[in-house]
RNA sequence: GCCAGGAUAGCUCAGGGGUAGAGCAGCUCACUCGUAAUGAGCAGGUCGUGCGUUCAAAUCGCAUUCCUGGCUCCA
């Protein structure tokens, strides 16, 4: 059931399986091409193109059964039951008949009718009269016809194809889809299409996707030697090459350092654990079919873990707690596995064994909201320092299957909410939609190119507190249940990694870029002051790459900027003369026989103040 | 998991029933050159894996693995 579609959808720390809106807003800068701005006009329209293709469809395959064919973001599609399967040449001959009708100028005629008239005019497309049937029978049914088709539909639509622009719309790809989404039903063949008011909008949109292509993190990944997968490995599993090691090393230190300064402590637990902890906890009944199998040992089952959560609590019920103990922030860059479905998995985006930025805050009733004020700010802080600037908070209420006493959800609820306030973020509230155990906030953050990603998560556990009996002891010497709150701020590592490897377009900011200088002497004579430079900038634990071969210069300076390295050193006989060095930047202009000392200064400062250029 | 497409040298890709091809990368040699590709040469795959059809398969068929695009957006 998952979909690519779900990738921005971030790893939660407990129970749920991932389950997220995707957005995807092209051109944030240029409200033309957003949602929120279509209009009507560009809804229509769309869903117009999808009649239209129907039509040719038909045309081509008069025995076709036809399903549903909405707008949706960018564009429109429609599902068919078809004889046989789709070649992309079909594609072609669909967009020429398509553009035909479109030319033909019909009108998009509307007429009411009632049941009995609809189920007759659509006795052989049974999808349209599964639909017609669980129409409820106040909704009035109408049907809207152009030339030879005739759909039922609610409308609205243009008023005919000639409003349509036919070179403005373009059949994108052809997919397996199952009728209402449902994998116990028929797989039917959709077809995907994207249609705008003008072909400039057109051009516009498919240049976007190009630019989506080009960022691609697998693509990135490979060119920059980062990262690899290995099938005969094992699938979804991550092999991380010493340059995207690098700058995962360098995150995970900024990540670190970061959570010591703000009160938290880290651990390390083990990645596998007996079945008991699994019982208790509760996944092996609800998440069995997501963890990996079990191995067994010393006549125990041994698991994987899904999640850390069981381990943080072990160390917490080490001991006798009290309320003078609490807060605890406990923080662990903690490796889970999980099973994800084979036709799930996809590069660093969703992956079967990932790296958690996980912590857990076991805190009394009276620190709670100052606790979820404080992970909120925190997490506001990370996304920022990543320049991630426009952030959307989403509210998950109770849903009505839950545990936990309603008053505390409440006031979970209550102080999820004042948190996000104080913070003054935009946010929705998605009423119900909370995992069983606990109300939570999600983070939302926009790239650079306008898509929205699910990152940070913040969420309440009325569960697991219960399950594994912790407990504190209060002011009045009793024992008492402590708050219990999951929180990742960047969701995964590798999942982070692939959604700002692509944000950047692999142009990593200085800090973490995994090679920070190119020396490029001018020719061999000046190899040595290269050298000099390369020892005095490793001093400084500078990342410097010298590149002493042969090639010329011109070669030097193409490879380093294809490697998106941030600085490229020129050094030549000025420079050696003046202890001075060229600069040119990977972006931006070159600045010659800059005094070396200079250089430092200003590359430190942009380092320590994680400078995103 | 399901539907469709794909898998040919490290990378990008061409070819297609008669025993494999290009560019880039790599290696060697020459060149020592001021802001995005110096030139020449060499080496490198049995065409994802298995089984089958055939005188003959990378090319056809079946199976399998992995990859890619999709699989709630309610007429």
């Amino acid at each position: 059931m998952a979909s690519k579609k779900y990738l921005n959808a971030p790893f939660y720390p407990y129970l749920t399986l991932p389950i997220s809106l995707y957005i995807l807003e092209p051109f944030s800068n240029d409200k033309e091409h957003t949602m929120t701005d279509t209009n009507d006009k560009l809804l229509k329209l769309r869903h117009s193109t999808a009649h239209v293709m129907a039509e040719a469809v038909l045309q081509i395959f008069p025995e076709a059964k036809i399903a549903i064919g909405p707008a949706i973001e960018n564009g429109f599609y429609y599902d068919f039951d078809l004889p046989r399967s789709l070649k992309p040449e079909d594609l072609e001959e669909i967009e020429k008949r398509m553009q035909e009708i479109m030319k033909a100028k019909l009108d998009f005629v509307k007429k009411v009718v009632t049941k009995d008239q609809a189920l007759e005019i659509f006795k052989n497309q049974p999808y349209k009269l599964e639909l017609i049937n669980e129409l409820p029978e106040t909704e009035e049914i109408s049907t809207y016809t152009q030339g030879e088709f005739t759909d039922l539909c609610r409308g609205p639509h243009v008023e005919n194809t000639r409003d349509l622009n036919f070179k403005a719309f373009k059949l994108l790809n052809v997919a397996g889809a199952y009728w209402r989404g449902d994998e116990k039903r028929p797989m039917l063949q959709r077809i995907y299409g994207t249609a705008w008011d003008n072909p400039k909008d057109l051009r516009a949109h498919l240049d976007w996707l190009k630019e989506v292509e080009k960022r691609d993190h697998r693509r990135l990944g490979k060119e920059l030697d980062l990262f690899s997968l290995h099938e005969e490995a094992g699938p979804g599993l991550v092999y991380w090459h010493p340059k995207g090691a690098r700058v995962r090393h360098e995150i995970e230190k900024f990540w670190k350092n970061e959570h010591y300064k703000n009160g938290y402590e880290l651990l390390y637990t083990p990645h596998v654990g007996k079945s008991w902890l699994w019982e208790t906890s509760g996944h092996l009944d609800f998440y069995a079919e997501g963890m990996y199998p079990e191995m067994i040992m010393d006549k125990a089952n041994y698991y994987a873990k899904p999640m850390n959560c069981p381990f943080h609590i072990m160390i917490y019920k080490n001991s006798m707690r009290s309320y003078r103990d609490l807060p605890f922030r406990w923080a662990e860059l903690g490796t889970v596995y999980r099973y994800e479905k084979s036709g799930t998995l996809h590069g660093l985006m969703r992956v079967r064994g990932f790296t958690q930025d996980d912590a857990h805050i076991f805190c009394t009733p009276d620190q709670m909201e100052s606790e979820i004020i404080e992970v909120l700010r925190f997490s506001l802080f990370f996304l920022k320092s990543f320049g991630f600037e426009k952030i959307q908070a989403y509210l998950s209420t109770r849903p009505e299957k839950a545990v936990g006493d309603p008053a505390l959800w409440k006031a979970a609820e209550e102080s999820l909410k004042k948190a996000i306030e104080s913070e003054k973020l935009e946010y929705d509230i998605d009423e119900g939609g909370g995992a069983f155990y606990g109300p939570k906030i999600d983070l939302k953050i926009k790239d650079a190119i306008g898509r929205s990603w699910q990152l940070s998560t913040i969420q309440f556990d009325f569960n697991e507190p219960e399950r594994f009996g912790m407990t504190f002891v209060d002011t009045d010497g009793k024992e008492k249940r402590p708050y219990m709150i999951h929180r990742a701020l960047l969701g995964s590592i590798e999942r982070f990694f692939g959604v700002y490897l692509e944000h950047c377009a692999g142009a990593f900011p200085v800090w973490c870029a995994p090679v920070q200088v190119a020396l490029i002497p001018v020719a061999e004579a000046f190899n040595d002051y290269a050298r000099e430079i390369e020892t005095k900038l490793k001093a400084m634990d500078v990342r410097v790459w010298a590149d002493l071969s042969d090639d010329r210069m011109n070669q030097k300076i193409r490879k380093a900027q294809n490697e998106k390295i941030p600085y490229m050193l020129v050094l030549g006989e000025k420079e050696a003369e003046s202890k001075a060095i060229s600069l040119r930047p990977r972006q931006g202009e070159q600045k010659n026989l800059i005094p070396f000392d200079d250089f430092t200064q200003f590359l430190m400062e942009k380092i320590t103040n994680k400078d995103l250029l």
